[in-house]
DNA sequence: CATAGTACTTGACATTTCGAAGCGATTCAA
DNA sequence: TTGAATCGCTTCGAAATGTCAAGTACTATG
């Protein structure tokens, strides 16, 4: 079934993993150390944030760089590939802003609408 | 923090929940019944299955249509909203291409590469 | 010297996902 | 006619995954 290498399907199951493009999103912005990164995502815990950064890492999406062991400095910065995912992000962001907009909650859905906005 | 409504935000909810990503793929080559569906998208056990297909309903990116209930026949397909998500799919499929291949035939790209010998 | 900040790790707990089996019913092959 | 296969799910316990709180070793600031 799986035999042949498909890297749509390998990019949607690591880009899937719980925080992953919130973090690729927040390092959009600039490098970040682990607890200004942690605070800027908002609401994953420490453990799981290492957990991905490393997995991060070791993709190539991300580079960490140890700038002191003692006192602990360390940056984390998008390499050209994670920068790369910022396309993936703007897909994201249009399509959100078409579709996401008044929904959001449980309940309330709003069926199609032919919005013409083209913001980004 | 979360004061304001983000629909980036809301969307990476989403689109991060496991099998998402893989279901709308699928999705978007055709319309499918529950079993045929679960086939295609390939390891999700019907229960998560299920589950997302709800959510993907309640949040309108699918369309379930309920042909016959006994004997059971099903149809899920995408709604205008579902289908736009093609060009986050195109997105990830062209990021996938240019940084998770094994730059095989495809050089020059990738101007650094680390490796891809894990199993993501 | 106490407080706050750095980057994480650990271990206990909670949530999510999995795997297998099953249900009511129909359709097809033997 | 019997049995197997298919359909769209649901249920259950178990396994994987994620979360929370606390702690480590150390410095810089007040």
């Amino acid at each position: 079934m799986d035999n042949e290498f498909c890297p749509v399907h390998e990019a949607i199951q690591f880009l899937q993993e719980k925080w992953v493009l919130h973090i690729v999103r927040s390092l959009l912005e600039g490098p970040r150390g682990f607890n200004e990164l942690s605070r800027s995502v908002g609401g994953c815990n420490p453990a799981t944030l290492a957990q991905r950064l490393d997995r991060l890492v070791e993709i190539g999406v991300v580079d960490k760089e140890v700038q002191s062991v003692m006192p602990p400095r360390t940056l984390y910065r998008l390499t050209a590939a994670g920068q790369s995912l910022q396309q993936v992000l703007n897909a994201i962001d249009s399509w959100a802003t078409q579709y996401l907009r008044p929904a959001a909650d449980r309940g309330a859905v709003c069926d199609q609408q032919h919005a013409t906005s083209d913001s980004l």
